[in-house]
DNA sequence: CAACTCAATGTAAGCGCTTTCATTTGAGGC
DNA sequence: GCCTCAAATGAAAGCGCTTACATTGAGTTG
């Protein structure tokens, strides 16, 4: 019944009473094989609990029905929604996800990069444009599709969001309520162009008003409720707070929304906070966080639609901007009268 | 410089000078090459931008350094943190993550099982111990380690937590501070052995006091916050509400807080309500929730330790369960002497 | 100095599939 | 009835590595 090592497909052939060739054929090219033949083999094949092996299959056809995604990590929602979408669109195909994490270090990213392209992908996905020299050569003498995402970078495919016209639009938002002083809580901007275009966003809006955002008023963070939290802190110790916080993202922003609460400041009255990403938890904190929409799982689905189409050989756009929108909610009014 | 296609082992075998072997040897093996000759080799690697070819060395070798894991969804916070814990100890021992999710569906989860080894992997993961026959079959005829997490099998090695206890203990809590009648927000149930145990425990906590839980009061939705709201909002609707609410996680948990303070009931004081999972945000809404706390990121690295020992040889444990524990906040209290 | 060790390297046999090319066979077409 | 052609199958050559085994030569030893 279990004959000591795996089956192989000889086995399968044997059994069926035909070469391995055509068993290999009834398996991956069944309309190339007899329908009888066909099922002898399938039949061989559930009596020997056969398994096809990969290592076998990659070498000999090149293929290895895996693509590979280097993010900085799983443990943000945000990434995690992306690669969920990302792997059911790709099994859905056939194709499986090789993931790793860098947790927000470039050498590490270097390392991980070259083993996901040595332990053989068909198309790899990296997130942001901030890498290492070592990592763009890498990438780009890598002989199968490279994708960016989130970011966009001439050197590659890109399909990401515009994440300085994020930074902009909510910090326009809190202009046109009256607001002129800010505060931003930013998560780490070193290796996350991500982050700093954001920052940069909302500085460019101010800008065109005329009005700067002095570095002390920027903070950097880990992207954690506990970051927005600490944050949040800080920006209220200056002599004049901002009556506007812009989160880089929802977690901060909901951890600054907590900490003002803590603190029995009002939301809105007495400040006003924005956040990015538009997570399930922005609509139903008290108040409603106002918040930039990012399409995530659509950016994971588009970037495996991207890599398999490419795989089959046709060829895809550059340059996919995936549409961004500004959700107002109840966090956001005018500043009081009193500043 | 771009030799038309990928520089193979020969190629740097024959510009170093040495044999395949050696070259082999040097790269995987630098121990038992002779310093000068590595250094040819390595020389030669990088002049020919050498990246080995994992198919290759995973058909000769046998081994792929690759780790499967199967997971319902990455898009929940607890399994992208464990995967995200597990993906980290891997790396740093030279593996890799090849993921895949199957929301929940068994039969889906059966497909991706047969992928995840037919693509090769050292090791599988799969997560909890609701499977189809055929799924077991399948784990059963593996020829690497298959390990369970957050459930036990005796089948297989499994790691995780008590889920029952988890109920039970949250109920007992509850029970403690005089509560008597309940309602409990639970995710979807069928193929999901974690959900329906912490059901359980809470059934028997109230049994082992004499008291019932009738159907109507266990109500299942999604794991979301609108979940979690939805569950609150038809538990309220009942004749006599119940005084105390147990979210199935911490998402559903928070969620039934959210409808609370949405229709103006305050908790703890009208109302009480636990989750399970301890996540992140637990500790900051108001008021901080009551819940169990589960380290999954503990779960993570045990699981990755446990295969990468038993891929040494090291035989391990079949059954670890990681310690739980009561996290008492501020959304549990003493019920209104009114009801 | 013959005999023996041991470290370093080379030789060559696969690993289990896919795929090209050749062969066989049966079905028309004339 | 013979020839052509397409469909189905088989034979065999790798794919690019790893590794058991063989070889070499320098260092030891008695």
């Amino acid at each position: 019944m279990k004959p000591k090592g795996k089956a192989t497909l000889d086995d399968v052939a044997r059994l069926a009473g035909v070469s391995s060739a055509t068993a290999s054929r009834a398996l991956s090219r069944p309309d190339l094989v007899q329908q009888e033949t066909r099922e002898k083999v399938s039949d061989a094949v559930r009596r020997l609990n056969y398994v096809p092996g990969g290592a076998a299959r990659a070498l000999a056809s090149g293929r290895t029905l895996t693509i590979g995604a280097m993010v900085p990590t799983l443990d943000h929602a945000i990434f995690a929604r992306a690669i969920q979408a990302m792997q059911t669109e790709l099994a859905a195909n056939g194709y499986q996800l090789l993931v790793a994490a860098h947790e927000y270090s470039p050498e590490q990213e270097a390392v991980s990069v070259r083993a996901l392209l040595a332990r053989g992908v068909d198309a790899l996905m990296v997130v942001g444009a901030d890498h290492l020299e070592e990592t763009w050569d890498v990438l780009g003498a890598a002989t199968v599709p490279v994708i960016l995402s989130w970011s966009f970078d001439p050197r590659f495919a890109s399909i990401g969001f515009d994440n300085e016209a994020a930074g902009r639009q909510v910090a326009e938002h809190l202009l046109a309520l009256g607001h002129r002083r800010f505060g931003v809580i930013s998560g780490y901007t070193s290796s996350n162009d991500r982050a700093r275009l954001r920052v940069a966003g909302v500085r460019a809006a101010l800008a065109a008003v005329g009005l700067d955002l002095p570095e002390k008023c920027v903070v950097q963070q880990p992207f954690t409720l506990t970051g927005g939290r600490a944050g949040m802190a800080e920006l209220l110790g200056h002599a004049e707070p901002p009556t506007a916080i812009i989160g880089g993202n929802d977690l901060l922003a909901v951890g600054a929304l907590f900490e003002a609460q803590a603190r029995g400041i009002p939301v809105p009255q007495a400040i006003s906070i924005v956040g990015i990403d538009n997570l399930e938890i922005a609509a139903h904190v008290t108040p409603p966080l106002t918040t930039m929409h990012l399409p995530t799982a659509q950016l994971g689905r588009t970037v495996a639609a991207h890599l398999l189409a490419e795989l089959k050989g046709v060829r895809q756009d550059q340059w996919t901007e995936l549409p961004i929108e500004l959700v107002v909610r109840s966090s956001t009014a005018a500043p009081a009268a009193i500043s």
